[in-house]
This record gives C-alpha cells, sequence and structure tokens, in this order.
DNA sequence: GTCGAATAGTAGGACATCCGACTATTGGAA
DNA sequence: TTCCAATAGTCGGATGTCCTACTATTCGAC
C-alpha cells in the first residue's frame, strides 16, 4: 500500500515530536494531532482524486454531483450547496462553472427567487457519477486495508474534533473506544 | 466552541452515511471516514490559519519556517525541504518566495551543488516563527477542548492511515486504543 | 408602500497544490 | 573522457479555496 508521495523511511510525525520536546514547547499532543490530521488527509484526498482523475472529477466536483443527486429534481440553488458542502459561495460558482462546462450540470434561474440559480445534475452528469461512485468504492475512499472496526474508531475521534467546532455530530456517539455505535 | 464556517444544525456525515445507505451503496464507513477526516482537516487547518492569519503566515509557510528552525544552520536544501514537507518541488519554489519577499528566508546557492539552492531562515523568520508557534499552541494547534488522552488516541487512529501509505510510523504504535503509547 | 438590511451569485485577487516542460548541473557508465 | 540519465529549481497552467466588493433581488420594519 504505497502511494501518496513516496514515505521517507523515518516517521516525519515522529520527527517533528522529538523536534518540538527538545525544545521544550508545549501542546505536544495537539501538534501531533494536527500534523497528523494532514498527512492522512493529504494521503486519502490524494488517492481519491487519483481515482477520480480517471473520470477527470476531482473530489469537489464529485461531492457536488453527490450532492445533487440526493436533491429532489436533483437539483439545488447554489447557497444551499454552499451551506452544506461546507464552501465559501464562491467556490461553489467555481465548481459549478466546470461541472456546467462538461456538462454534468445545468444552471437555470430559480422559479421563486430571481436572486438564486439552481444547479441540476444532467443524465450525464448521473451516469459519471455513478462510474466515479462505483471507482471510490474499489479504492474504498482512500482508506487503504484500514479495517472497518478500525474506520468506525476513526470516526468516532474525528467525530470529537468535529464536534468541538460546533459541528452537530449524532450517529457517531462516543462509544467504549471499541467503536459499536453508529446506530 | 464554534468556529470554522457556522454549523447547520444536522450532523453532515450522519446525513451522508444515511443517502448512502438508502442508495444501496457499499463501503459506508469508508466513505464517512474519508468525509469526517476531510471536514475534521477543514477545522483545524481553518483555526490554524486562523491564528497565523495575525502574522501573515499560512500554515504552509509556518512549518517551512519549522523545518528550517530545525535544520543545521538554520538552512536546507529546497528539495530536501520539499521531501520533508511532503510537497511537490514547485510548491517548495511557491512558499520560499513568499517567505523570501516579506524577510523571512533567504536562498543562497548551494556551496557544494550548483544545483541547488539554500534556504536560510532570518532573523527576523526565527523571531515570527516563535511568536507565530505560542500562537498555535495558545488555540492547540486547532484542536479545540479535546483533552490530550484523545488525542493520543486520535494519533492512533491516523496512523493506521499514514501506515496504509506506506508511512513510516513508529512512536504512535497501536495500543489497547485506551492511548498509553508514545515511546 | 417605502427603504434599508439581508441574501444570492459572480468578478477579481491572493494562496496553495499539482503536473508537465525546460534549463542547469551532477554523476556514473561505457 | 564522453555522454546520457538523474537531480534541482523554476515557469506556466489548471484547480480549489478564501476574501472583498459589487449587482440584483427579497423581505421585514416603520
Amino acid at each position: 500500500m504505497d502511494d501518496a508521495a513516496p514515505s521517507i523511511d523515518m516517521d516525519l510525525v515522529a520527527e517533528a515530536r522529538r523536534n518540538w520536546i527538545d525544545r521544550g514547547l508545549g501542546e505536544v499532543d495537539a501538534m501531533v494531532s494536527a500534523t497528523s490530521l494532514a498527512r492522512a488527509h493529504q494521503i486519502a484526498l490524494g488517492r481519491i482524486n487519483g481515482a477520480l482523475a480517471d473520470f477527470s472529477l476531482t473530489f469537489s466536483r464529485y461531492e457536488a454531483l453527490a450532492l445533487l443527486s440526493f436533491a429532489r429534481g436533483d437539483s439545488m440553488a447554489m447557497a444551499r450547496m454552499g451551506e452544506r458542502l461546507q464552501v465559501h459561495p464562491t467556490s461553489v460558482t467555481s465548481t459549478i462553472d466546470r461541472l456546467e462546462r462538461d456538462g454534468h450540470v445545468l444552471r437555470s434561474p430559480h422559479p421563486d427567487d430571481r436572486r438564486a440559480t439552481l444547479a441540476t445534475l444532467t443524465e450525464q452528469g448521473r451516469n459519471l457519477l455513478r462510474e466515479a461512485t462505483a471507482a471510490l468504492e474499489a479504492i474504498r475512499w482512500g482508506m487503504g486495508d484500514i479495517d472497518d472496526r478500525d474506520l468506525v474508531e476513526l470516526n468516532a475521534e474525528l467525530a470529537n474534533v468535529r464536534a468541538s467546532a460546533g459541528d452537530s455530530v449524532v450517529g457517531s456517539i462516543r462509544t467504549d473506544a471499541k467503536g459499536n455505535s453508529n446506530e
């Protein structure tokens, strides 16, 4: 399981930890967490984008397609997409621009609010989404060979981070650190 | 502890999980992990960059400064920086460009290899790094109010992801899921 | 009803990141 | 010694993300 940048024969996170301790700096566990989180994200995202490259998609665009596919009529106002995807309105504009350029999405005026614009999944976009989803499943969404039990534990730990930011977190209620939650 | 984008009163990860199950799609735990990982990273990075904005720094530039501060002579060849930071050579060029522009780093020819360029921390860069580090400690590197025990558990779970990518992982050796490892 | 605050979308700019291509230099093989 | 592959750094281009600013529209207060 090697990918996402050839790894040096050294634990970069442990290296950072040692350097920090040597300097007598504080919040070492938090520093290590932030570092690990960034690296793990880089790894997973790299794998995901690698798999999606075969479809000329990126994770951002894939997420937008998936979101639309779950909406009534396969369409949604762009502002609402930004809320769901937790990105800035200008990022939605950018994402929809490219999806529309490639024929996966269509823009249309909102019937009840002339300020709003509806983004609608096209038939082509729906088909692409189906194929891309299969590809992501095939690579287990970039989570490597980690078994489901560990994934559930990981989710529980990550839920702490999300909860600390005020995110509503349900379903992943902290358990006995054995990972037997998720309704 | 609210920040990093006002949270909707709904667990977006749990929402995704439900949609996935409703469609009968597979690898749900992996999908949830990838989604949680992305969100947690977004939260932590947002807090970190928010704190660093007071110093006109970004996390990328901060990491480069910190890396140089750990090197002999506060300097390092750019290619080696790319290896340590796990980023593309062009990203190092970009990062050093801005750090040099702001007077935090200096470029100089490598004494033994005329192809290479050494990046060296300036006195100003060293001082800025010290202040920025204090600011990051103050916000616990974006990890919110999560206690150290949970952070160690989180690190252990994230180590699985890093290890799955071939990263050398030591120090964070999996424990009894109680988080009492780290050498 | 009218007017100002709030909302929706976009343009322009700054950053970070990757990729491919290109120049300069190094180093090992023939 | 010569020559080609590998390495170091940069440039240009594509994406994604955020911020600020601006236009258009909606909506609530007065």
